[in-house]
DNA sequence: GCTGAATATAAAAATATAATAATGTCTGAT
DNA sequence: ATCAGACATTATTATATTTTTATATTCAGC
């Protein structure tokens, strides 16, 4: 990685790193949502989810289209959906998490 | 994801969120490194790598073992190693980033 | 044009993180 | 016993993030 990648990657980490935005993660990987189920879904408020939401389609972790007065927020790249499945174990095997 | 792990599971990722801590995550995908080793190649302060190192142990993503005046660190789990081509990948595909 | 539903933005306060500098601790060698 | 090298801790300042509350915007339907 160059040096100045790491910085950009690091943003996006960060963009994952947080309860909310990890729920949103989790839930889309499931299929298009509205903000209002999300953040319904997620039990937050509206202004919370309108805020994270921001954070992760920045970093292209989440599209948002419109459609009416409604927005559709669907995962951009599936690929990080692997990291749920190392996060797991990895809490598991070397944080002791029990369910 | 059951709600409580994901806030630990933020915790993780906060810990791999930062340029030096990625950069000593990448580093140490080669191989065991002493602390010297690891800020002098990273070209950061000796304090600011071993409070970063701390970070990194807590979560256990890096195991640090004692051999003399020296600590040698390793990684815990080399299952994130998958991240970094996921981020790869994302950062061209998504974000326009060029070497 | 008005209303209500869906979403966004702004502002503020609390808290956390980052970075640097200074000092402390430990250990092996002399 | 002291010294130097390797590493840790503390304190401080600056900056960023989080969360809540209040207010704005946008748009469809009437």
């Amino acid at each position: 990685m160059v040096i100045d990648e790491r910085q950009i990657a690091a943003d996006v980490l960060k963009a994952m790193a947080h309860p909310v935005r990890l729920g949103v993660i989790e839930v889309l990987a499931d299929g298009e949502r509205t903000v209002t189920e999300l953040y319904e879904e997620l039990g937050c408020s509206q202004s919370m989810m309108s805020q994270q939401l921001k954070i992760l389609s920045q970093q292209k972790l989440v599209a948002i289209r419109k459609e009416g007065t409604q927005k559709y927020c669907s995962l951009c790249n599936r690929d990080f959906l692997k990291l749920f499945d190392c996060m797991h174990k990895h809490l598991r095997q070397f944080l002791n998490f029990r369910d």
